[in-house]
DNA sequence: ATGGCGTACACCGTACGA
């Protein structure tokens, strides 16, 4: 079972790029989508169903929007923070879906950019890195398959920022945003892509601006987590930059990881 | 150096991203 996790930065604007991964580069078996920005009415349907993928949408107009893409049905579909009300402020904005498939819960996640260390932005992205570790222990267990994967908007270590000295205290890769990821990851998650590589220098997002990915100048924010029982069946896994270089593409890379096994 | 680049929505600029 391969899945993978791509912020598209618009679905629409990124309909043909993915299409074209999932037909080219890796015909992922599940595809966690960020950043749709397009409410579900909207969402480009026709193109996936055609290729017989199942969805699971949670869309929203201009910001935001996540989905689940999967080669079997997805089943158990929740959307946001499913213990905390509809309209509670975790919740207006929509960063989480999840479903069970391939014998796995999966978790696409887009969360909070946070604008800059000390903003209003931030305080909420802090808070929803907090109510994800709540929700984890809510309603999971680490010794069942479940994989987190998505946008976090923070890079975990110095070796996944090109000029860490230069972003330690920006937002991205502040202490408190990797603590706050530390603390998601201390529920018993296990970051795929870092299980296969140990060296620096692999990015997942790159600035538009400044031609930052031709000077591979990119931090690693977006992850695939897994806990232990289904990391120990990840065989693979790997950030595939070769979209980047697309025409008109989006700033972040698909990252991939690929399991064996049961419920894999 | 809050700009640089890109998307959406609306309007010919503004909000937001990371």
């Amino acid at each position: 079972m391969v899945l993978a996790t791509w912020n598209v930065n618009s679905i629409r604007a990124r309909l043909d790029h993915v299409l074209r991964y999932l037909d080219e580069r890796r015909p992922a078996d599940v595809l966690c989508l960020q950043e749709l920005k397009v409410d579900d009415a909207s969402f480009p349907r026709e193109p996936f169903e055609e290729r017989g993928l199942h969805l699971a949408l949670a869309g929203q107009r201009t910001y935001n929007g996540v989905a689940i893409v999967a080669t079997a049905e997805i089943r158990d579909v929740t959307i946001g923070f499913p213990h905390l009300p509809g309209d509670h402020p975790l919740n207006a904005q929509r960063r989480l879906v999840a479903g069970t498939v391939h014998g796995v819960r999966v978790i696409s996640a887009y969360l909070p950019n946070g604008e800059a260390v000390g903003s209003e932005k931030f305080a909420y992205k802090l808070r929803f890195f907090r109510e994800l570790r709540a929700y984890l222990d809510r309603f999971h267990r680490p010794d069942e398959p479940l994989v987190l994967a998505g946008d976090f908007n923070v890079a975990p270590e110095p070796r996944d920022v090109y000029d860490p000295g230069a972003w330690e205290d920006r937002v991205l890769f502040s202490p408190e945003e990797r603590r706050a990821l530390a603390h998601v990851s201390a529920f018993g998650l296990v970051d795929c892509f870092r299980r296969h590589h140990p060296e620096g220098g692999r990015y997942s997002w790159w600035d538009y601006r400044g031609g930052a990915f031709w000077k591979n100048q990119g931090l690693r924010i977006d992850h695939i987590l897994a806990t232990p029982p289904l990391a120990e069946r990840c065989v693979a896994s790997d950030i595939d930059v070769s979209p980047r270089r697309w025409k008109r593409p989006s700033d972040h890379a698909p990252v991939w990881a690929e399991f064996v096994g049961p419920g894999g």
